[in-house]
DNA sequence: TCAAAAGTGTTGATATTACACCCATGC
DNA sequence: GCATGGGTGTAATATCAACACTTTTGA
């Protein structure tokens, strides 16, 4: 086999920022290291670009090992290759986002590898370059989810308006009018009324819906545009 | 020096889309190849990742070394990453694209790379996965233009309205109507009036303007939201 | 004085916001 | 009955899109 001449070949990480939601606060899976290096302390979850493995399926792989789940959303965010970034090699790493269904996790795996569901709001320091990393996963899903209604897929299967809305102010870090924003929702035909009640809440039962698969697809492709006179293809 | 036990070294890519804007079409510089593999076809500017570079040099490295340019709009897109994406070697892809003022280039250094300016519409087929990447950064661009102001690193430091309504024209492919988006671009406050006329124009001339760098700082980091409620710090 | 491009003004339609009010449930 | 949270309605406001009209310039 032909080769580049070139002589840097560099060892290529990935690690995973996998976002989930309880009904309450938008949280993080994260590993508590007992593996070196940097053994104790908090990290993302990580491994290594195989020789005969696409980068996507190396991500997969990844969040699979870690939570047993397979078809969630993944996207990638961003390559990160400061020279000195791990102090152990010169290792870029590809950094992927998740958002998982929380309520669907393999939780034998996520206990093999000593993860922990933590609140956003109170995220331990990183190692590494990890925490830029959280920084602009975040930045990118405020992003993504202010253009395309990706805030479904932390929802579990069957949901009130109101749980999504809570989705939408933890993503934001704020509140939202409960009347303004049902009719919204409402108003993208996204969702389909079950029949079933929430039978957890405590008064008023709310309606429980599903997701319109086929009009998600739609919402994932379009976007909605800084000029509004533009029809775009 | 310590190394990680895991063996597979991988050669790291970055390959450069460059935008620019002649006054009318949406430009792409690209590289009619004289040098292995691949000669005589044509492709993105790229070059190799060195041991003892950041990645963000490296792409600064690249754009600098075909266009004269230093601090342009420069941002990274995405990773490429199939195993089979480049036939000569396992090589992954870091992908950047730029936005440059076409009139400060410099010329000598694009002939010494055999490097045209090719619109848009008329681009030729690439090498690899080169056309992925286009698309792709198109996509980006339009993402970008619609919720930043970055329509402006394409213009040169003077421009009249109309010639700005001619990048967004470009980068959407549309036509827009002429007194809203003057309106529009007026009331964001990025434009200064420097006084002149555009001597270029046949017609009535029109006033040109320079960019408040200041305000376009906020817009660069400031963003549009699906929910215009959301107050978003 | 006419065509072409630039600049300014107005209005109806639509979307957004900030509310008020009613319903269902458990204690 | 009453506190809590869910569901629906409406009116004032802001924004957007589609126009008409005027100005400047060169031929």
């Amino acid at each position: 086999m032909i080769h580049y001449t070139h002589p840097s070949r560099i060892l290529v990480a990935l690690d995973c920022i996998i976002f989930g939601f309880d009904g309450e606060e938008l949280k993080l899976l994260l590993i508590k290291r007992n593996f070196d290096p940097e053994s104790g302390k908090w990290s993302l979850m990580g491994g290594f670009l195989n020789e005969y493995e696409d980068l996507e399926a190396a991500a997969q792989r990844i969040l699979y090992d870690l939570t047993g789940l397979r078809n969630n959303y993944l996207e990638q965010l961003q390559t990160f290759g400061a020279v000195k970034r791990d102090p152990v090699e010169r290792t870029i790493s590809v950094v992927y986002y998740a958002l998982v269904n929380i309520q669907q996790q393999d939780i034998n795996a996520i206990k093999a590898h000593n993860a922990y569901w933590i609140n956003l709001s109170e995220k331990p320091d990183l190692i590494f370059d990890h925490n830029a990393m959280v920084d602009q996963a975040l930045r990118q899903l405020r992003y993504k989810a202010a253009l395309h209604a990706i805030g479904f897929e932390l929802m579990p299967d069957k949901f009130t308006i109101p749980q999504l809305q809570k989705v939408y102010e933890a993503i934001y870090n704020t509140q939202l009018d409960r009347r303004n924003f049902s009719r919204k929702i409402i108003s993208t035909e996204l969702l389909i009324d079950t029949g079933d009640k929430d039978t957890n809440s405590v008064t008023k039962k709310g309606k429980l819906y599903r997701l319109n698969t086929e009009k998600y697809q739609q919402y994932l492709t379009d976007y909605v545009s800084f000029f509004p006179e533009l029809t775009l293809s």
